[in-house]
DNA sequence: GTAGATAACTTGCAAAATGAAAGTGAGTTT
DNA sequence: AAACTCACTTTCATTTTGCAAGTTATCTAC
């Protein structure tokens, strides 16, 4: 059902780069550190794009790049990666951002919605560190207003 | 990170069926129908367990069985698999269940707490069905409490 | 108590997917 | 127009998967 698009190693941190990081071009994926295969990436995204999940389109500006974009229906996936966020700086003690990470989980509904609007206005910038600067204030407000 | 216990197409389904389905032994993953080779079904529970998700635990009553159990790490994927349901129920228009799932999405946080209770209690009833026959009634009465 | 199931795996091997490296071709900069 | 960038292809060695056929330890029936 549902979980055979996403039965590959790379699928879901496609997604999760276009959707967290402001990643959109094939170069951008490619030199991201994670180390995918060209040949790969190439099929990852044509999978994606058959599966409705991203969407490319030319950038005029420069016509040698192509811009990929989450759909309605991939921008859907923002739960999911959300919560696999929090399970995973929840039980591996590994990441740097840990702690930030947990916090989201009280403000999830607000962080869903801060994505999305991200998507729909088509900001670019990281959404990490943007949490990183503006946002440990702010969540220190809201839970224990002075 | 924390994708890359999942970056394959067999282990969230297991995850899957020990949550929502009952199931338990090595028999019944392998005959549930999606068609998974013995040799991969053991890798998968082996790499399950490495990873602190499952647990295997003898059965007293009979030396050959095996239950497999999901930790509390494991038993917290519950949010990211039910996100999931609720997206593939949303986006693909496929399953039977659709409407049915897309109802859980209004309860979330009671749904998750019921897979919880079953858990702890080791109730191996399947989740569906039984949301299936009583969950509509209650579902109704809460939303439109006549 | 032994013959035959059953459960949970292994093993062997062919087929498919992946990864690394080098190439291609259209579009852009100088 | 030469060099460069971007988004791919292609080639080929390696890895992973899938299928079928064992294997071992435990039951169950007679």
């Amino acid at each position: 059902m549902c979980l055979e698009v996403f039965g590959d190693r790379w699928s879901l941190l496609i997604v999760r780069d276009l959707m967290v990081r402001g990643y959109r071009t094939f170069k951008e994926f490619q030199t991201s550190g994670e180390g995918i295969a060209t040949n790969i990436l190439a099929d990852r995204l044509q999978k994606l794009e058959a599966a409705g999940i991203i969407n490319p389109e030319p950038e005029e500006t420069d016509g040698r790049k192509i811009n990929y974009r989450l759909t309605q229906k991939g921008i859907d996936l923002a739960p999911v990666l959300l919560d696999l966020l929090i399970w995973g700086a929840r039980h591996e003690p590994a990441d740097a951002s840990c702690s930030l990470i947990l916090k989201m989980d009280k403000n999830r509904d607000q962080i869903l919605s801060e994505v999305e609007r991200r998507w729909r206005e088509r900001d670019s910038t990281p959404l990490i560190p943007s949490f990183d600067a503006g946002m440990a204030r702010q969540l220190g407000r809201t839970q224990r207003h002075k």
